[in-house]
RNA sequence: CGGGGUGUAGCUCAGUUUGGCAGAGCGCUUGGUUUGGGACCAAGAGGCCGGCAGUUCAAAUCUGCCCACCCCGACCA
């Protein structure tokens, strides 16, 4: 490819809607355009670097048993009503209607799709597993697109799906995707880590997400550096300190003023741990009252998960009078008409301070079973940094991060809904056991750009890399200096070096800069200095020193810089 | 959906407070001089100042409504 007749350019200054380096990069090098929020171009550099790692994906894939498929886009509404996600995605979900006005679904996934054909090609048992998968683009109407590709309303995916015959099958499947996973992350040179992850509205059993740390992460994960312990804080266990004391007497204490826990917990003279937190929340319009100990707080989505609620929020302040309960001084003992859940420190933790239902009043000695019992007792509570890991006991890390890949033993969720069956060896109709494994494909280029950059450019890791070579000529006004440049560029095209020639009538510094901003690993520099002795520069971009290749040797320097 | 911010040339931004000719740098075009790390000189092109309505002799500037984009939160198989 010529830079004289490349479709793009490069910008010196970013844009000012990018504010992370990913960002700044798609737009600095002219690889996207933005059309709108959420919604971006491909020019020739970016579309060719996402087919490179289109296809490493597909390598990956193809390798652990898949088998690339495409399905549609859009899709009868009616695969949506009956699998239940139509209001599960909600708003989410881009419907258009067609000129018979039927409704049809812009896929946000297809689970619905892939078990639709799973049910007219798979009958026998002998016929599992089976790994279809595509690369699709897919549309979610995004409450909040960001991040330049980090976050999209239409964006591209790779989703593979598994169907077993039993569950064996499927952690078999599941292990070899994970392997696959890292494998694809390792070739784009960006480190993963695999944490235990919430599977939200999909369902199924155990999830893990594969995460990019960065400090420009939408998630949070928590990390124990001792036994390797790590989960998204959506899903995170953690130890909790149990006191072993004897219940003593309830009595109500006055507090006068006292609201909030660190209020109580100052006036009452006793540490946050020992008092009883209460949160109201509105679980698709239903009050519950949340129990939790007043050093912890509310995990919302474990909640949401305990409750099986759409919606779930925080009350009002009004709702919550409404209900007769006194916010700052509310209490489980004596409550009633109200769905109360606990979380499981609670039982554990004896004599806690919690509101008495009247204001400037608490009740010393609140003792779980003995003065109140929950409708639910579970784990609600969020983990935090330096909470201890629950398989070994030592603090967490937390670290901010991106979601690169997804995976998810669905088990007979789909199957069970949607009818994906097959005769075993028994002669027995059985649900297929399903998984599905899902990377963001665009996303995993912005982490690309985040994680391999320096303070000049891009530098493409070897596999990724938009070009092989950066040819650049210096001194177009000489002929005889053009006419060697083309003949390289013609030589390394030859011999399948895929390279991109800098034949622009531009100043030296003009062609380095952007070659170090577009980040080919390898820079190859014909100029009239280097022609005098019969050479061309050789500089990879990884190095500051470049070295003097003799002009028959070209091909060959260039292979061995590349790695070949 | 809540909070905050920004919309002026392809990009970065002045100008808005206090209404009075539409600006700069970069980029682009032409000519010339340069030629190894974002050169220089000269001459140009390029604008519905996000949109609509209003106030006014006069609106980029004041008022109202709307739209778009960015950030934080909510949300996010």
């Amino acid at each position: 490819m010529r830079m004289s007749r490349l479709f793009a350019k490069t910008l010196r200054q970013a844009p000012s809607e990018a504010d992370t380096i990913s960002h700044q990069l798609l737009l600095r090098a002219g690889l996207v355009q933005q059309l709108a929020a959420g919604i971006y171009s491909y020019l020739p550099l970016g579309w060719r670097v996402l087919r490179k790692v289109e296809d490493v994906i597909r390598q990956e894939m193809d390798e652990a048993g898949g088998q690339e498929i495409q399905m549609p886009a859009i899709q009868p509404i009616e695969l949506w009503e009956a699998s239940g996600r139509r209001e599960a995605f909600g708003e989410n979900l881009f419907v258009l209607t067609d000129r018979r006005d039927r409704e049809l679904a812009l896929g946000p996934t297809h689970e619905e799709v892939v078990v639709d054909i799973f049910k007219r090609q798979v009958q026998s048992y002998r016929d599992l597993p089976v790994l279809p998968y595509q690369i699709q683009t897919k549309f979610r109407d995004e409450a909040r697109p960001r991040g330049g590709l980090i976050r999209l309303r239409q964006f591209v995916m790779k989703d593979l799906y598994s169907f077993d015959a039993d569950w064996d099958g499927l952690d078999t499947n599941y292990d070899r995707m994970a392997m696959a996973y890292k494998n694809i992350f390792d070739r784009c040179r960006v480190p993963t880590v695999m944490v235990l992850a919430d599977s939200g509205a999909i369902g199924g059993r155990d999830c893990h997400e594969f995460m990019f740390l960065t400090e420009v992460g939408e998630d949070e994960v928590l990390i124990c550096p001792n036994c390797g312990y790590a989960a998204n804080a959506e899903k995170a266990a953690f130890l909790r300190k149990a006191a072993a004391e004897e219940p003593l007497v309830m009595e109500e204490v006055s507090t006068p003023g006292a609201k909030t826990i660190e209020e109580v917990s100052r006036f009452l003279g006793v540490p946050r741990e020992k008092t009883l937190k209460a949160v109201f929340y509105a679980s698709d319009g239903q009050p519950v009252f949340v129990a939790i100990r007043g050093d912890m707080d509310v995990n919302e989505t474990k909640l949401r998960n305990t409750l099986g609620s759409h919606e779930l929020r925080l009350m009002e302040q009004a709702e919550v009078q409404q209900r007769g309960l006194v916010a700052g001084s509310a209490s489980p003992v004596g409550l009633k008409g109200v769905t109360v859940v606990a979380d499981d420190a609670i039982p554990a933790s004896p004599n806690l301070v919690a509101g008495a239902n009247t204001s400037d009043a608490h009740l010393r000695n609140v003792n779980y079973g003995r003065d109140w019992q929950a409708d639910i007792v579970t784990d609600i509570a969020l983990a935090h940094e330096g909470d201890p890991c629950p398989t070994c006991g030592t603090a967490f890390k937390t670290r901010r991060s991106i979601e690169m890949g997804h995976i998810f033993k669905l088990g007979t969720v789909y199957s069970d809904k949607l009818g994906a069956t097959f005769l075993d060896g028994d002669g027995q109709a059985k649900p297929a056991i399903m998984g599905c494994y899902g990377i963001g494909v665009e996303r995993l280029l912005a982490a690309v750009l985040e994680q391999n950059h320096d303070d000049r450019g891009i530098v493409w890791p070897r596999e990724l890399a938009p070009f092989d070579v950066h040819l650049v000529v210096l001194g177009t006004d000489r002929p005889e200096v053009v006419a060697s440049a083309d003949a390289l560029y013609d030589e390394l095209r030859a011999v399948g070096v895929e390279a991109l020639y800098d034949d622009r009538e531009e100043s030296a510094g003009v062609k380095f800069n952007d070659a170090d901003l577009l980040g080919m690993p390898v820079r190859l520099t014909v100029s009239p200095r280097n022609l005098e002795k019969n050479s061309v520069e050789l500089k990879r971009r990884t190095e500051e020193q470049s070295t003097l290749v003799p002009k028959d040797q070209v091909v060959t320097a260039v292979r061995q810089a590349l790695g070949d």
